[in-house]
DNA sequence: ATGGCAGAAGCATTCTGA
């Protein structure tokens, strides 16, 4: 079963490539981040002809997520629902459209677009720790320990030095902060592995790179999209990587996708035909 | 320290991203 993460940055601008790119990988799950598109304007029907069922929580300009599958949804959330930290707190955090998940094929999927955070000293940075704080509560509540969960997406945080191209210039800073990386250490508690590390236990790999100042000819990357699993999916894991071509389109998204392979028995009887109504939220 | 580039909204220019 091939699942991946795409920040497509406008899944408008971007649906022919999006296109092309299902068609060469035939994933069964792509979760798509910046969509930046209305519920009412997203191309659905677009991705339903090419097999796959959809479901959406976007925004218009901004955030956006989506996941694409070619298997039934189950126990779809979009946004966060947290009883135990109060209706008031979630309202905050679910104004803007950055998390949707749902049970396919006997997988836990959780789609996440982290706050960017813009510099160490904003508001918008303390948005992106307390967004993250609640996304760890999110977590505890609806996360069991047996449960096979793929949490993946645009999290904004390189989780290393050696996930970004010049640590000796951004350690510290954005997405490379000491804060940041606590705060995505205390969302995934030890329960999750990244996927990519499995594979690649070295420097130069990337699934970003800023549209300026030439960073893509340059390779001047971050790895800051991740696939995270459940332990309990590791020996299922074949393979992880990011699909940097898509970064040399035409008109591309700054970012790259990043696709694993994990060895899952389908459940033919759920797979989508296409005419069933079901997965419809 | 600032701007570079790109997309959306909407029609000039601003806001946001990472």
């Amino acid at each position: 079963m091939l699942i991946a993460t795409w920040n497509v940055n406008s899944v408008r601008t971007r649906l022919s490539q999006i296109t092309n790119w299902i068609n060469e990988v035939n994933p069964d799950i792509l979760c798509l981040q910046e969509t930046k598109v209305r519920d009412d304007a997203f191309p659905l029907s677009h991705f339903e002809e090419l097999g796959y069922a959809v479901i959406i929580h976007g925004q218009k300009s901004y955030n956006g997520v989506a996941i694409l599958s070619k298997f039934k949804f189950e126990n779809v959330n979009k946004g966060f629902i947290n009883e135990n930290e109060g209706g008031d707190i979630s309202k905050k955090f679910n104004e803007q459209k950055r998390l949707i998940s749902a049970d396919i094929n006997g997988l836990k999927i959780i789609n996440v677009y982290v706050p960017n955070g813009s510099s160490i000293d904003s508001d918008k940075f303390d948005y992106k720790i307390k967004w993250l704080n609640h996304l760890s509560a999110f977590l505890d509540e609806q996360v069991n320990d047996d449960d096979l969960v793929c949490f993946l997406g645009d999290f904004n945080i390189a989780p290393n030095a050696i996930d970004i191209h010049a640590p000796q210039k951004y350690e510290g800073g954005i997405m490379a902060s000491k804060m940041e990386r606590e705060a995505l250490n205390n969302v995934l508690k030890g329960r999750f592995i990244d996927s990519f590390r499995i594979f690649e236990k070295n420097t130069g790999h990337w699934s970003w790179w800023d549209y300026r100042n030439n960073a893509y000819e340059l390779n001047k990357g971050w790895r800051i999209d991740h696939i995270y699993i459940s332990k309990n999916l590791s020996s299922k894991l074949k393979s992880c990587v990011i699909e940097r071509s898509q970064r040399e389109n035409i008109q591309p998204s700054d970012h790259a996708p990043v696709l694993i392979n994990i060895e899952i028995d389908n459940q033919n009887e759920d797979y989508f035909d296409g005419d069933d109504d079901l997965f419809e939220i």
